[in-house]
DNA sequence: AGGGGGATCAACCGATCGGTTGATCCCCCT
DNA sequence: AGGGGGATCAACCGATCGGTTGATCCCCCT
């Protein structure tokens, strides 16, 4: 973190709003221990710069026209640059929250975080720790708590139903097999697909559940 | 059949209304090859008189105020009488037909019938052939069909129900008998009953017939 | 007093099921 | 060009199921 150039922690700021850079610049170097190094309007210029000035921290912005936030933290990632990165959006919602993330960000913060916190939060990021918005950390949990979370689609195929129609009927795998002109392996992947989708544990359970939903009768 | 008494068929005729009992009479005597040795008013008559005057064959009513015909019928083939029983009735719908023949009865006629069909029923009783008039016939070959025919009742027990529901459930024989405090075997017993009143082939199928019928759901 | 039905239980056994692993092929979308 | 989803298939295996036989107990009706 540079700690011996003078114990001040160097930054760049990259943000395609110039408003928005100069109001960073304001803040940050009339206060001690920052060094601002300099500005990019975009993520390509982003990354050239961060390689090339090898700065502590990168206040990156996510929406930016000449390449995006994302791409440029897993670019700098990929590249193996030293220098942390701290996301600064506007929204907390963003759907690039979570890619941020992934993509190698060392912290979250939103545009509307008071003075003190961004300082905290630079310094934090300079010494690697994760620093999050309380907004961005509770998605993050709850991302984590429900891996994926795939919206799991409860529609049953084409296939599935005529499957499960056999099954209704009384079929052994066997007989649904030869009805549907297919091996029973096959019945019987159709079948463990149709019970993670009506959440039942065997055929029984499955015809019941088709019967309360409409599915079947 | 008494055949060396002049080749004559010996009768006795068994009605409580005098009117049927000249009729016959009237049809028979005059007719070659019989013989009326006697007339009862009832049944219990008629099984004393069969007893002793040991004719070939009985003309039998089934409704006699005293002393019904089936239980004369029975009687005698307690008795092991050598007569044979030729039911004679108005009816073919009687519910006493099947009885009738369960107790031993070689023939049965409806009092319609014609002069020649009553001669050569009464020639076929003699020697021991079964003699039925068509309807009682089509009536006691569907009856063997479908043997005792008990009306089949489809209605689960109230413990089959409960048994049914757990299987919706996807629930194992295991947990069920777990779940409502009895052993495997009694779970696997009412689902074979479950079984047959719905006429499903394993749980998968039952559970959707009990939906069909609404005893689910 | 006997018969029928419901509920209960045991023991046995072949058949089927449910689950797992790994794979191929095709189609559609990006 | 790669990824995801649907459909297809094989092989394996422990668990469960369905069916059979035989039995007991209780209640109700005749």
């Amino acid at each position: 973190m540079n700690a011996e150039n003078g114990g001040t922690i160097t930054l760049l700021i990259a943000d395609d709003h110039p408003v928005v850079r100069d109001g960073l610049r304001g803040i940050l170097e009339p206060a001690d221990g920052f060094t601002v190094l300099g500005e990019a309007s975009g993520g390509t210029e982003a990354v050239e710069m961060t390689l090339r000035m090898d700065p502590d921290v990168v206040l990156m912005d996510l929406r930016m026209s000449a390449g995006s936030g994302v791409e440029a933290i897993a670019e700098l990632t990929r590249r193996g640059a030293r220098a942390r990165v701290l996301v600064l959006t506007t929204f907390d919602t963003d759907s690039d929250t979570l890619p941020a993330i992934e993509a190698g960000a060392t912290g979250y913060l939103l545009k509307d975080a008071l003075r003190d916190e961004l300082f905290a939060a630079i310094r934090a990021a300079a010494e690697g720790r994760t620093v999050l918005s309380p907004a961005v950390a509770s998605r993050l949990v709850t991302a984590v708590r429900s891996p994926a979370v795939p919206p799991v689609d409860d529609t049953l195929s084409a296939r599935e139903v005529q499957v499960l129609e056999q099954v209704a009927r009384g079929a052994s795998n066997r007989e649904i097999a030869r009805r549907l002109f297919i091996s029973e392996a096959t019945v019987k992947t159709h079948l463990i697909h149709i019970y993670g989708k009506l959440d039942a544990r065997d055929r029984a359970a499955a015809v019941a559940v088709a019967y309360q939903r409409g599915i079947l009768g």
